[in-house]
DNA sequence: ACCTTTCGATACATCGATGTATCGAATACA
DNA sequence: TGTATTCGATACATCGATGTATCGAAAGGT
């Protein structure tokens, strides 16, 4: 039950309700939030009936790890293809611009995102498991950056490419708390471009006025 | 039933009992989550019975939202206190220092505004009133910044001091995820002073190093 | 101190969610 | 195609949470 012992003797559908199990939950995840949605209402969501959950999942809080896994690795392959796509070296900018188009684009990850935080912050081993996962993505953007070194005029102001990967990551969490509020994707977007080119480079924003 | 009509006739130990319902949610909701916290673990808690907390509170949203409201408050005036605490004028570091130092004191506050945000995201009433508390809160940030304008070196990067405000809510909400993931309150505490000096200042700021 | 009003505890009815056990249908493999 | 095995639907038993209605006790006003 839920468990791959030794060998997975045989599989097919098992995929197709799995994966659409997922799926639904990401719905019903994004629209509620989790903590507000129970098992049933999953399976109704992806058509299926409570036995069929049992036999992929033991609980909610695992069909919720593993959402959160699969949804957070494409995720990352979209960042680092992103940060990965221009000749070696190069633009910055650019570079911001794509993966600020990439991190920003679907509110429902947000939402999920943050409920999987809350989730997290109460659970010591999903903790360790998404500080992991952020740890990778950093890792990701300090060697960007590093790439950069050179080709663009650097901070300096917050240590080495490491300490400079952490301060994207927070500008990203802090201007996701806002956006999350305000749902103005085309200013959090713009936003966070300007905070990230503030903080990377030394030179040039164009800020422009906000209201909230 | 929870509504106070024209006239509250008459109360007292409702006060208390109203009072000592909120800090048992308080202390339930940072240890278990908003979301998985029924009224009777609440009223369990808190010592009373179910009666008590319906003639105080229509329902546990009811109940999250003023105690939302009071704690809230509370920390906006700590920080207004922190902020207008020095003669007039100078000394930004300092400042920032004091307010670093309020904001992230205690992490069962952070993990019950945490799932408030997470709450008034699908909530539009309610993002409403958290993003009019947030811009109380920056419009304070703002005046202080502006008041230091002359005496510090400012940023210029992020345009007028409202910029600026919005760059600091947003480290500190981007530090705030860090934290409740490693629970590293005075890394969290050293890195978000560098943060904040390495936004509104243009000069030195002293870079450590840092694992995750 | 009396009486009136409010507060909060108890009891009750209901509902939804959970987990399990069972059985028929679908699928891999020969 | 036959058959052994797995997958998922149905039915069942249970449990916890919710909301309401009722009643005794505490507090306010005079």
């Amino acid at each position: 039950m839920a468990v791959e012992g030794t060998t997975g003797r045989v599989t097919r559908r098992r995929v197709r309700t799995r994966a659409n199990l997922l799926d639904a939950a990401f719905s019903v995840f994004a629209a509620k939030g989790f903590g507000h949605v129970s098992i049933e209402e999953v399976c109704e969501a992806a058509g299926y009936s409570r036995g069929a959950f049992y036999s992929n999942f033991s609980s909610l809080d695992e069909l919720f790890f593993a959402l959160y896994q699969e949804r957070a690795d494409l995720i990352a392959e979209q960042v680092s293809g992103a940060l990965a796509l221009d000749g070696p070296g190069l633009d910055v900018p650019a570079a911001v611009d794509r993966v600020t188009d990439v991190l920003l684009l679907d509110r429902d990850w947000l939402l999920v995102k943050t409920d999987f935080l809350v989730h997290a912050a109460r659970d010591p081993d999903v903790a360790h498991s998404l500080l992991e996962h952020r740890a990778r993505l950093r890792q990701a953007i300090a060697d960007r950056l590093a790439r950069a070194r050179g080709h663009t005029a650097l901070p300096a102001v917050l240590g080495d490419t490491d300490g400079a990967a952490h301060a994207v990551v927070a500008a990203y969490d802090g201007v996701t708390t806002q956006l999350l509020l305000d749902r103005d994707t085309e200013h959090a977007r713009a936003w966070l471009k300007q905070l990230l080119t503030a903080l990377l480079t030394d030179g040039s924003g164009t800020p422009d006025h906000r209201q909230n």
